[in-house]
RNA sequence: GCCCGGGUGGUGUAGCCCGGCCUAUCAUGCGGGCCUGUCGAGCCCGCGACCCGGGUUCAAAUCCCGGCCCGGGCGCCA
Protein backbone atom coordinates (compact mmCIF):
# COMPACT_ATOMS: atom_id res chain seq x y z
CA UNK A 1 0.00 0.00 0.00
CA UNK A 2 1.62 3.47 -1.00
CA UNK A 3 1.35 6.43 0.97
CA UNK A 4 -1.99 8.18 1.36
CA UNK A 5 -2.93 11.58 -0.92
CA UNK A 6 -3.92 14.69 0.54
CA UNK A 7 -5.70 17.35 0.06
CA UNK A 8 -3.73 20.93 0.37
CA UNK A 9 -6.37 21.73 2.48
CA UNK A 10 -6.01 19.43 4.62
CA UNK A 11 -2.30 19.82 5.74
CA UNK A 12 -1.83 20.80 9.56
CA UNK A 13 -0.87 20.52 13.14
CA UNK A 14 -1.06 16.68 13.04
CA UNK A 15 1.30 16.82 9.69
CA UNK A 16 4.06 18.83 11.71
CA UNK A 17 7.23 16.40 10.93
CA UNK A 18 5.35 14.05 8.97
CA UNK A 19 5.59 12.83 5.49
CA UNK A 20 2.68 13.73 3.04
CA UNK A 21 1.72 13.11 -0.56
CA UNK A 22 0.40 15.79 -2.81
CA UNK A 23 -0.54 15.85 -6.56
CA UNK A 24 -1.73 18.70 -7.77
CA UNK A 25 -0.69 21.73 -10.37
CA UNK A 26 1.88 23.92 -10.43
CA UNK A 27 0.57 27.22 -9.55
CA UNK A 28 3.30 29.59 -9.65
CA UNK A 29 7.30 29.38 -8.86
CA UNK A 30 9.29 31.56 -6.90
CA UNK A 31 12.60 31.33 -7.79
CA UNK A 32 15.29 33.80 -5.85
CA UNK A 33 18.42 31.68 -6.81
CA UNK A 34 19.60 29.32 -3.86
CA UNK A 35 15.62 29.11 -2.72
CA UNK A 36 13.06 28.13 -4.48
CA UNK A 37 8.97 27.99 -3.95
CA UNK A 38 6.30 26.31 -5.59
CA UNK A 39 2.92 27.00 -4.57
CA UNK A 40 0.87 24.15 -5.42
CA UNK A 41 -2.67 23.88 -6.34
CA UNK A 42 -5.40 21.22 -6.06
CA UNK A 43 -8.92 21.89 -5.93
CA UNK A 44 -8.94 22.60 -2.56
CA UNK A 45 -6.63 24.66 -2.41
CA UNK A 46 -2.92 25.70 -2.18
CA UNK A 47 0.07 24.93 -0.69
CA UNK A 48 3.86 26.03 -0.64
CA UNK A 49 6.71 23.53 -1.69
CA UNK A 50 9.59 25.17 -0.41
CA UNK A 51 12.98 24.12 -1.41
CA UNK A 52 16.49 25.28 0.14
CA UNK A 53 19.31 24.34 -2.26
CA UNK A 54 21.08 23.31 0.93
CA UNK A 55 18.18 20.93 2.27
CA UNK A 56 16.89 19.01 -0.87
CA UNK A 57 18.00 16.96 -3.13
CA UNK A 58 19.78 18.01 -5.64
CA UNK A 59 17.82 16.43 -8.77
CA UNK A 60 14.82 17.77 -6.85
CA UNK A 61 16.11 21.38 -7.00
CA UNK A 62 16.68 21.17 -10.57
CA UNK A 63 13.26 19.88 -11.54
CA UNK A 64 11.92 22.40 -9.16
CA UNK A 65 14.05 25.52 -10.96
CA UNK A 66 12.97 24.29 -14.32
CA UNK A 67 9.42 23.96 -14.04
CA UNK A 68 6.58 25.51 -15.71
CA UNK A 69 3.32 27.03 -14.17
CA UNK A 70 0.58 24.42 -14.76
CA UNK A 71 2.23 21.28 -15.03
CA UNK A 72 0.91 18.43 -13.09
CA UNK A 73 2.95 17.20 -9.81
CA UNK A 74 3.45 14.49 -7.31
CA UNK A 75 5.54 15.75 -4.30
CA UNK A 76 6.35 13.55 -1.21
CA UNK A 77 7.93 15.54 1.72
CA UNK A 78 7.90 16.65 4.77
CA UNK A 79 5.38 19.32 5.98
CA UNK A 80 6.97 22.11 8.24
CA UNK A 81 5.03 24.88 10.39
CA UNK A 82 6.35 28.39 8.61
CA UNK A 83 4.84 31.50 9.95
CA UNK A 84 6.52 32.66 7.12
CA UNK A 85 4.64 30.68 5.01
CA UNK A 86 1.22 31.75 3.41
CA UNK A 87 -0.98 29.20 5.45
CA UNK A 88 1.54 28.50 7.85
CA UNK A 89 2.50 25.72 6.91
CA UNK A 90 5.33 24.50 4.16
CA UNK A 91 6.27 21.47 2.58
CA UNK A 92 9.87 20.49 2.11
CA UNK A 93 9.87 18.20 -0.76
CA UNK A 94 12.32 14.81 -0.93
CA UNK A 95 10.77 13.95 -4.23
CA UNK A 96 9.24 15.99 -7.19
CA UNK A 97 7.77 13.85 -10.28
CA UNK A 98 6.71 15.72 -13.13
CA UNK A 99 3.90 13.90 -14.35
CA UNK A 100 3.26 16.22 -17.21
CA UNK A 101 4.60 18.97 -18.23
CA UNK A 102 2.21 22.12 -19.38
CA UNK A 103 3.23 23.90 -22.77
CA UNK A 104 4.35 27.21 -22.78
CA UNK A 105 2.73 30.12 -23.18
CA UNK A 106 -0.32 29.11 -21.18
CA UNK A 107 -3.78 30.07 -23.28
CA UNK A 108 -5.13 32.20 -20.01
CA UNK A 109 -3.15 33.25 -16.91
CA UNK A 110 -4.44 31.13 -13.73
CA UNK A 111 -3.36 33.17 -11.37
CA UNK A 112 -5.70 35.90 -12.34
CA UNK A 113 -2.59 38.69 -12.33
CA UNK A 114 -4.10 40.09 -15.81
CA UNK A 115 -7.87 39.63 -16.36
CA UNK A 116 -9.14 38.03 -19.36
CA UNK A 117 -12.54 38.79 -21.35
CA UNK A 118 -15.56 35.95 -20.92
CA UNK A 119 -14.86 35.06 -24.57
CA UNK A 120 -11.56 34.54 -24.30
CA UNK A 121 -11.75 32.17 -20.98
CA UNK A 122 -15.11 30.66 -22.58
CA UNK A 123 -12.87 29.52 -25.75
CA UNK A 124 -10.45 28.15 -23.28
CA UNK A 125 -12.86 26.73 -20.65
CA UNK A 126 -10.57 23.67 -19.23
CA UNK A 127 -7.64 25.91 -18.57
CA UNK A 128 -10.36 28.69 -16.97
CA UNK A 129 -11.92 26.37 -14.60
CA UNK A 130 -8.68 25.77 -12.64
CA UNK A 131 -9.11 29.18 -11.51
CA UNK A 132 -10.19 28.81 -7.93
CA UNK A 133 -12.41 31.84 -8.24
CA UNK A 134 -14.30 29.78 -11.15
CA UNK A 135 -13.63 26.42 -9.63
CA UNK A 136 -15.52 27.98 -6.32
CA UNK A 137 -18.81 28.62 -8.55
CA UNK A 138 -18.98 24.87 -9.71
CA UNK A 139 -18.46 23.30 -6.20
CA UNK A 140 -21.74 25.72 -4.94
CA UNK A 141 -23.28 24.95 -7.81
CA UNK A 142 -23.34 21.06 -6.88
CA UNK A 143 -24.22 22.03 -3.17
CA UNK A 144 -27.63 24.07 -4.82
CA UNK A 145 -28.36 20.78 -6.88
CA UNK A 146 -27.56 18.46 -3.80
CA UNK A 147 -30.18 21.15 -1.48
CA UNK A 148 -32.73 20.73 -4.34
CA UNK A 149 -32.93 17.28 -4.23
CA UNK A 150 -32.76 16.28 -0.51
CA UNK A 151 -35.48 19.48 -0.14
CA UNK A 152 -37.92 18.05 -2.87
CA UNK A 153 -37.39 14.36 -1.80
CA UNK A 154 -37.87 15.34 1.87
CA UNK A 155 -41.21 16.94 0.74
CA UNK A 156 -42.03 13.87 -1.36
CA UNK A 157 -41.38 14.59 -4.47
CA UNK A 158 -40.53 11.34 -6.85
CA UNK A 159 -37.38 12.04 -9.16
CA UNK A 160 -38.33 11.53 -12.65
CA UNK A 161 -36.31 12.03 -15.69
CA UNK A 162 -38.93 13.01 -18.99
CA UNK A 163 -38.02 13.07 -22.94
CA UNK A 164 -36.06 15.37 -24.22
CA UNK A 165 -36.46 14.38 -27.60
CA UNK A 166 -40.29 15.13 -29.06
CA UNK A 167 -42.34 15.26 -31.54
CA UNK A 168 -44.33 18.12 -30.89
CA UNK A 169 -43.22 21.77 -32.54
CA UNK A 170 -47.07 22.87 -32.20
CA UNK A 171 -46.95 23.97 -28.74
CA UNK A 172 -46.44 27.62 -29.89
CA UNK A 173 -44.32 30.58 -28.35
CA UNK A 174 -40.65 29.16 -28.31
CA UNK A 175 -38.49 28.15 -31.14
CA UNK A 176 -37.36 24.54 -30.99
CA UNK A 177 -33.98 23.04 -32.07
CA UNK A 178 -35.41 20.26 -34.91
CA UNK A 179 -33.48 16.92 -34.96
CA UNK A 180 -33.73 14.28 -37.52
CA UNK A 181 -35.05 10.93 -35.66
CA UNK A 182 -34.81 8.04 -38.17
CA UNK A 183 -37.43 8.72 -40.87
CA UNK A 184 -38.89 11.19 -38.61
CA UNK A 185 -38.67 14.82 -37.81
CA UNK A 186 -38.32 15.57 -34.12
CA UNK A 187 -37.17 18.66 -31.53
CA UNK A 188 -35.31 18.75 -28.66
CA UNK A 189 -37.85 19.44 -25.76
CA UNK A 190 -38.44 23.22 -24.58
CA UNK A 191 -39.38 22.01 -21.10
CA UNK A 192 -41.01 18.84 -19.65
CA UNK A 193 -44.13 20.47 -18.82
CA UNK A 194 -46.25 18.34 -20.73
CA UNK A 195 -45.02 15.16 -19.65
CA UNK A 196 -44.78 16.43 -15.19
CA UNK A 197 -48.34 16.98 -15.68
CA UNK A 198 -49.02 14.01 -17.55
CA UNK A 199 -47.81 12.00 -14.38
CA UNK A 200 -49.81 13.92 -12.38
CA UNK A 201 -52.08 12.07 -14.38
CA UNK A 202 -50.45 8.63 -13.42
CA UNK A 203 -51.02 9.21 -10.30
CA UNK A 204 -47.59 10.05 -9.17
CA UNK A 205 -49.02 12.96 -7.05
CA UNK A 206 -45.24 14.89 -6.24
CA UNK A 207 -42.69 14.47 -9.26
CA UNK A 208 -39.48 16.73 -10.00
CA UNK A 209 -37.28 16.57 -11.99
CA UNK A 210 -33.75 18.49 -13.03
CA UNK A 211 -32.72 18.26 -16.48
CA UNK A 212 -31.77 20.16 -19.75
CA UNK A 213 -34.12 22.54 -21.70
CA UNK A 214 -33.32 23.74 -25.05
CA UNK A 215 -34.48 26.78 -26.58
CA UNK A 216 -33.38 27.84 -30.25
CA UNK A 217 -34.14 31.57 -29.52
CA UNK A 218 -31.54 33.90 -30.95
CA UNK A 219 -31.34 35.83 -27.81
CA UNK A 220 -28.46 37.55 -27.15
CA UNK A 221 -28.15 38.34 -23.20
CA UNK A 222 -26.34 38.16 -20.31
CA UNK A 223 -29.50 36.13 -18.69
CA UNK A 224 -30.38 33.67 -21.64
CA UNK A 225 -28.60 30.16 -22.79
CA UNK A 226 -29.58 27.88 -25.65
CA UNK A 227 -29.19 25.08 -23.18
CA UNK A 228 -29.98 25.32 -19.70
CA UNK A 229 -30.72 23.51 -16.83
CA UNK A 230 -34.07 23.15 -15.14
CA UNK A 231 -35.35 22.56 -11.96
CA UNK A 232 -38.91 21.38 -12.12
CA UNK A 233 -41.59 20.43 -9.92
CA UNK A 234 -45.36 19.39 -10.28
CA UNK A 235 -47.33 18.44 -7.30
CA UNK A 236 -51.41 17.38 -7.13
CA UNK A 237 -53.92 18.59 -4.96
CA UNK A 238 -52.68 21.61 -4.53
CA UNK A 239 -53.07 25.58 -6.18
CA UNK A 240 -50.74 27.96 -6.82
CA UNK A 241 -49.98 29.17 -3.35
CA UNK A 242 -49.08 25.67 -2.35
CA UNK A 243 -46.14 25.54 -4.91
CA UNK A 244 -45.32 29.29 -4.29
CA UNK A 245 -44.65 28.09 -0.86
CA UNK A 246 -42.96 24.62 -1.97
CA UNK A 247 -40.68 27.38 -4.22
CA UNK A 248 -40.04 29.81 -0.99
CA UNK A 249 -39.01 27.13 1.40
CA UNK A 250 -36.74 25.31 -0.96
CA UNK A 251 -34.88 28.94 -1.90
CA UNK A 252 -34.43 29.51 1.78
CA UNK A 253 -32.95 26.08 2.28
CA UNK A 254 -31.16 26.17 -0.80
CA UNK A 255 -29.04 29.57 0.67
CA UNK A 256 -28.93 28.12 3.94
CA UNK A 257 -27.38 24.55 3.12
CA UNK A 258 -24.88 27.13 0.87
CA UNK A 259 -23.76 29.29 3.40
CA UNK A 260 -23.13 26.19 6.04
CA UNK A 261 -21.49 23.54 3.88
CA UNK A 262 -19.03 26.16 0.85
CA UNK A 263 -17.73 28.89 3.47
CA UNK A 264 -14.58 28.24 1.48
CA UNK A 265 -15.90 28.82 -1.69
CA UNK A 266 -18.02 31.78 -1.18
CA UNK A 267 -14.83 33.41 0.25
CA UNK A 268 -12.67 32.31 -2.59
CA UNK A 269 -15.74 34.20 -4.56
CA UNK A 270 -15.80 37.30 -2.04
CA UNK A 271 -19.75 36.62 -1.77
CA UNK A 272 -21.66 37.41 1.77
CA UNK A 273 -25.05 35.32 1.56
CA UNK A 274 -27.66 36.66 3.03
CA UNK A 275 -30.51 34.33 3.65
CA UNK A 276 -33.57 35.28 2.44
CA UNK A 277 -36.87 35.49 4.39
CA UNK A 278 -39.73 33.67 3.85
CA UNK A 279 -42.45 34.43 2.94
CA UNK A 280 -41.72 36.54 -0.38
CA UNK A 281 -43.11 39.62 -0.90
CA UNK A 282 -46.02 38.96 -3.24
CA UNK A 283 -47.56 41.78 -5.46
CA UNK A 284 -50.01 41.31 -8.39
CA UNK A 285 -49.20 42.21 -12.35
CA UNK A 286 -51.36 45.16 -11.56
CA UNK A 287 -49.49 46.62 -9.15
CA UNK A 288 -46.08 45.79 -10.80
CA UNK A 289 -47.58 47.62 -14.05
CA UNK A 290 -48.37 50.81 -11.28
CA UNK A 291 -44.17 51.02 -10.35
CA UNK A 292 -43.48 50.08 -13.48
CA UNK A 293 -45.38 53.86 -15.00
CA UNK A 294 -44.31 55.48 -11.74
CA UNK A 295 -40.85 55.02 -13.32
CA UNK A 296 -41.76 56.15 -16.66
CA UNK A 297 -42.07 52.77 -18.02
CA UNK A 298 -45.79 52.39 -18.95
CA UNK A 299 -46.51 48.74 -20.29
CA UNK A 300 -50.24 48.26 -22.20
CA UNK A 301 -52.44 45.67 -19.96
CA UNK A 302 -52.21 42.26 -20.85
CA UNK A 303 -48.64 42.63 -22.24
CA UNK A 304 -46.03 40.84 -20.54
CA UNK A 305 -42.83 42.99 -18.81
CA UNK A 306 -40.43 44.48 -20.93
CA UNK A 307 -36.76 44.68 -19.39
CA UNK A 308 -36.75 47.88 -18.44
CA UNK A 309 -40.17 47.74 -16.59
CA UNK A 310 -38.93 45.17 -14.77
CA UNK A 311 -35.94 46.62 -13.76
CA UNK A 312 -37.66 49.63 -12.59
CA UNK A 313 -39.72 46.69 -10.69
CA UNK A 314 -36.42 45.33 -9.57
CA UNK A 315 -34.80 48.37 -8.37
CA UNK A 316 -37.93 48.77 -5.78
CA UNK A 317 -38.52 45.97 -4.41
CA UNK A 318 -35.63 44.45 -2.02
CA UNK A 319 -34.87 40.69 -2.27
CA UNK A 320 -36.79 37.81 -3.63
CA UNK A 321 -40.84 38.52 -4.95
CA UNK A 322 -43.75 37.07 -6.73
CA UNK A 323 -45.65 38.95 -9.43
CA UNK A 324 -49.06 36.94 -9.25
CA UNK A 325 -52.52 36.57 -10.87
CA UNK A 326 -51.10 37.58 -14.63
CA UNK A 327 -53.51 38.41 -17.30
CA UNK A 328 -54.44 34.77 -19.04
CA UNK A 329 -53.64 36.05 -22.40
CA UNK A 330 -49.81 36.66 -21.61
CA UNK A 331 -49.61 33.48 -19.91
CA UNK A 332 -49.41 29.36 -22.06
CA UNK A 333 -52.64 27.58 -22.25
CA UNK A 334 -52.96 25.09 -19.26
CA UNK A 335 -52.49 28.45 -16.51
CA UNK A 336 -55.69 28.31 -14.75
CA UNK A 337 -57.96 31.32 -14.78
CA UNK A 338 -59.61 32.44 -12.12
CA UNK A 339 -62.85 31.50 -11.61
CA UNK A 340 -64.56 34.57 -11.14
CA UNK A 341 -62.22 36.23 -13.37
CA UNK A 342 -60.76 34.49 -16.14
CA UNK A 343 -59.16 37.53 -17.67
CA UNK A 344 -56.77 36.87 -15.29
CA UNK A 345 -54.88 33.42 -13.53
CA UNK A 346 -53.45 31.32 -11.38
CA UNK A 347 -49.80 32.01 -12.17
CA UNK A 348 -46.63 33.37 -10.68
CA UNK A 349 -43.00 34.25 -11.38
CA UNK A 350 -40.51 34.07 -8.75
CA UNK A 351 -37.93 37.71 -9.23
CA UNK A 352 -34.81 38.72 -7.74
CA UNK A 353 -34.59 42.17 -8.95
CA UNK A 354 -35.24 42.48 -12.19
CA UNK A 355 -34.21 38.67 -13.13
CA UNK A 356 -37.30 36.41 -13.45
CA UNK A 357 -36.09 32.91 -11.60
CA UNK A 358 -39.05 30.70 -11.71
CA UNK A 359 -42.14 30.90 -13.06
CA UNK A 360 -45.16 28.94 -12.72
CA UNK A 361 -49.28 27.82 -11.82
CA UNK A 362 -52.33 26.09 -10.82
CA UNK A 363 -52.61 24.16 -14.15
CA UNK A 364 -55.90 23.51 -15.63
CA UNK A 365 -56.74 19.86 -15.25
CA UNK A 366 -60.31 19.90 -17.16
CA UNK A 367 -60.37 18.52 -20.38
CA UNK A 368 -62.96 20.84 -22.04
CA UNK A 369 -61.55 24.28 -20.59
CA UNK A 370 -58.05 22.94 -21.69
CA UNK A 371 -59.23 22.46 -25.10
CA UNK A 372 -60.60 26.01 -24.82
CA UNK A 373 -57.35 27.30 -23.80
CA UNK A 374 -55.42 25.42 -26.67
CA UNK A 375 -57.88 26.52 -29.28
CA UNK A 376 -57.79 30.26 -28.03
CA UNK A 377 -53.88 30.08 -28.31
CA UNK A 378 -54.25 28.84 -31.86
CA UNK A 379 -52.95 25.79 -31.38
CA UNK A 380 -54.28 22.14 -32.72
CA UNK A 381 -55.81 19.99 -29.77
CA UNK A 382 -55.10 16.77 -32.57
CA UNK A 383 -51.39 17.63 -31.80
CA UNK A 384 -51.52 17.36 -27.93
CA UNK A 385 -53.84 14.17 -28.14
CA UNK A 386 -51.13 12.47 -26.02
CA UNK A 387 -51.01 14.90 -23.58
CA UNK A 388 -54.55 15.30 -23.59
CA UNK A 389 -55.25 11.75 -23.16
CA UNK A 390 -54.17 12.23 -19.31
CA UNK A 391 -57.60 14.79 -18.61
CA UNK A 392 -59.74 12.30 -19.74
CA UNK A 393 -59.99 9.61 -17.23
CA UNK A 394 -59.19 11.27 -14.13
CA UNK A 395 -56.53 14.34 -13.73
CA UNK A 396 -56.10 15.57 -10.39
CA UNK A 397 -56.17 19.34 -9.14
CA UNK A 398 -52.57 20.57 -9.74
CA UNK A 399 -50.06 22.98 -9.72
CA UNK A 400 -45.91 23.47 -10.47
CA UNK A 401 -43.04 25.84 -11.77
CA UNK A 402 -40.21 25.52 -13.40
CA UNK A 403 -37.14 27.29 -11.51
CA UNK A 404 -33.53 28.36 -13.45
CA UNK A 405 -30.69 26.32 -12.13
CA UNK A 406 -28.30 29.13 -13.56
CA UNK A 407 -30.59 32.04 -13.15
CA UNK A 408 -30.53 30.83 -9.15
CA UNK A 409 -27.10 30.49 -9.37
CA UNK A 410 -26.07 33.91 -11.11
CA UNK A 411 -28.73 35.39 -8.65
CA UNK A 412 -27.10 34.27 -5.52
CA UNK A 413 -23.83 35.03 -6.39
CA UNK A 414 -24.23 38.24 -7.79
CA UNK A 415 -22.92 37.40 -11.43
CA UNK A 416 -23.54 39.68 -14.11
CA UNK A 417 -22.93 36.79 -16.34
CA UNK A 418 -25.19 33.82 -16.68
CA UNK A 419 -22.02 32.16 -18.84
CA UNK A 420 -20.18 32.21 -15.47
CA UNK A 421 -22.52 29.15 -13.90
CA UNK A 422 -22.31 26.89 -16.90
CA UNK A 423 -19.59 24.69 -17.46
CA UNK A 424 -19.30 24.77 -20.99
CA UNK A 425 -22.27 27.50 -22.57
CA UNK A 426 -24.49 27.00 -25.27
CA UNK A 427 -25.15 30.18 -27.14
CA UNK A 428 -26.18 31.93 -30.16
CA UNK A 429 -22.45 31.66 -31.60
CA UNK A 430 -20.97 29.39 -29.65
CA UNK A 431 -20.90 25.58 -29.83
CA UNK A 432 -17.62 24.84 -29.05
CA UNK A 433 -15.80 23.72 -26.38
C1' G B 1 -32.83 40.44 -35.30
C1' C B 2 -32.18 46.07 -34.17
C1' C B 3 -29.19 50.31 -32.08
C1' C B 4 -24.48 51.78 -30.09
C1' G B 5 -19.30 50.66 -29.02
C1' G B 6 -15.25 47.47 -30.18
C1' G B 7 -11.30 43.66 -32.55
C1' U B 8 -3.42 45.70 -31.40
C1' G B 9 2.05 39.99 -28.86
C1' G B 10 -0.14 33.98 -25.04
C1' U B 11 -3.33 37.49 -21.79
C1' G B 12 -5.06 42.49 -20.63
C1' U B 13 -4.16 47.31 -22.62
C1' A B 14 -2.11 52.61 -24.91
C1' G B 15 -2.10 54.66 -29.72
C1' C B 16 -7.10 55.62 -33.83
C1' C B 17 -10.92 61.39 -33.24
C1' C B 18 -6.68 65.02 -36.09
C1' G B 19 -2.88 59.25 -41.62
C1' G B 20 3.72 60.12 -41.72
C1' C B 21 7.18 61.38 -35.56
C1' C B 22 4.76 53.41 -34.87
C1' U B 23 11.39 49.35 -36.70
C1' A B 24 3.56 50.38 -31.99
C1' U B 25 2.90 51.92 -25.17
C1' C B 26 2.57 49.66 -20.48
C1' A B 27 1.66 45.37 -17.45
C1' U B 28 1.77 40.25 -17.21
C1' G B 29 4.00 36.08 -19.58
C1' C B 30 8.11 33.59 -21.96
C1' G B 31 13.89 32.95 -22.56
C1' G B 32 18.58 34.30 -20.16
C1' G B 33 21.36 36.50 -15.82
C1' C B 34 21.80 38.03 -10.31
C1' C B 35 19.57 36.70 -5.78
C1' U B 36 18.18 31.66 0.70
C1' G B 37 11.90 33.73 2.93
C1' U B 38 9.11 34.69 -1.47
C1' C B 39 3.67 35.34 -0.83
C1' G B 40 1.16 40.56 -7.29
C1' A B 41 9.07 38.83 -5.09
C1' G B 42 12.83 42.39 -6.85
C1' C B 43 16.67 44.13 -10.35
C1' C B 44 19.21 43.71 -15.44
C1' C B 45 19.08 41.94 -20.74
C1' G B 46 16.13 39.84 -24.54
C1' C B 47 11.38 37.70 -27.22
C1' G B 48 6.54 38.33 -28.94
C1' A B 49 0.94 41.81 -31.92
C1' C B 50 -2.16 45.92 -35.59
C1' C B 51 -9.28 40.25 -37.22
C1' C B 52 -10.14 39.01 -42.77
C1' G B 53 -10.98 40.98 -47.83
C1' G B 54 -11.33 45.25 -50.87
C1' G B 55 -10.74 50.67 -51.49
C1' U B 56 -8.71 55.95 -50.82
C1' U B 57 -3.66 57.99 -50.47
C1' C B 58 3.03 59.45 -52.06
C1' A B 59 1.93 57.11 -47.17
C1' A B 60 -3.13 53.25 -43.34
C1' A B 61 -3.11 50.20 -36.66
C1' U B 62 -5.37 55.11 -37.78
C1' C B 63 -9.98 57.09 -43.14
C1' C B 64 -14.07 54.41 -46.36
C1' C B 65 -16.90 49.73 -47.89
C1' G B 66 -18.04 44.48 -47.06
C1' G B 67 -17.48 40.12 -43.97
C1' C B 68 -16.58 37.46 -39.46
C1' C B 69 -16.29 37.85 -34.27
C1' C B 70 -16.82 40.36 -29.30
C1' G B 71 -19.14 43.82 -25.53
C1' G B 72 -23.39 46.89 -23.83
C1' G B 73 -28.57 48.06 -24.45
C1' C B 74 -33.14 46.32 -26.47
C1' G B 75 -36.17 42.73 -28.80
C1' C B 76 -37.38 37.61 -29.00
C1' C B 77 -38.00 34.03 -24.84
C1' A B 78 -45.98 28.82 -24.87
Amino acid sequence: MGKMRKWTSEIGEEDVGKEVLLFGWVHEVRDLGGLVFLILRDREGFIQITLPKKKVPPETFEIAKKIHRESVIKVIGVVKKEPKAPGGYEVIPKEIEVLNEAAVPLPLEVTEKVPAELDTRLDHRFMDLRKPKVHAIFRIRHQVMQSVRQFLSEEGFIEVHTPKIVSTATEGGTELFPISYFEKEAFLNQSPQLYKQILMGAGFERVFEIGPIFRAEEHNTTRHLNEAISIDIEMSFTDHEGVMNVLERLIRRVYEDVAENCEKFLEWLNVKLEIPEIPFERITYDEALEIAKRKGEEIPWGEDLSTPALKAIGEEIEGHYFIVDWPTESKPFYAMPYEDKPEICKSFDLMKGALELASGAQRIHKYDLLVERIKRCGLSPESFEFYLEAFRYGMPPHAGWGLGAERLLMSMLGLKNIREVVLFPRDRNRLVP
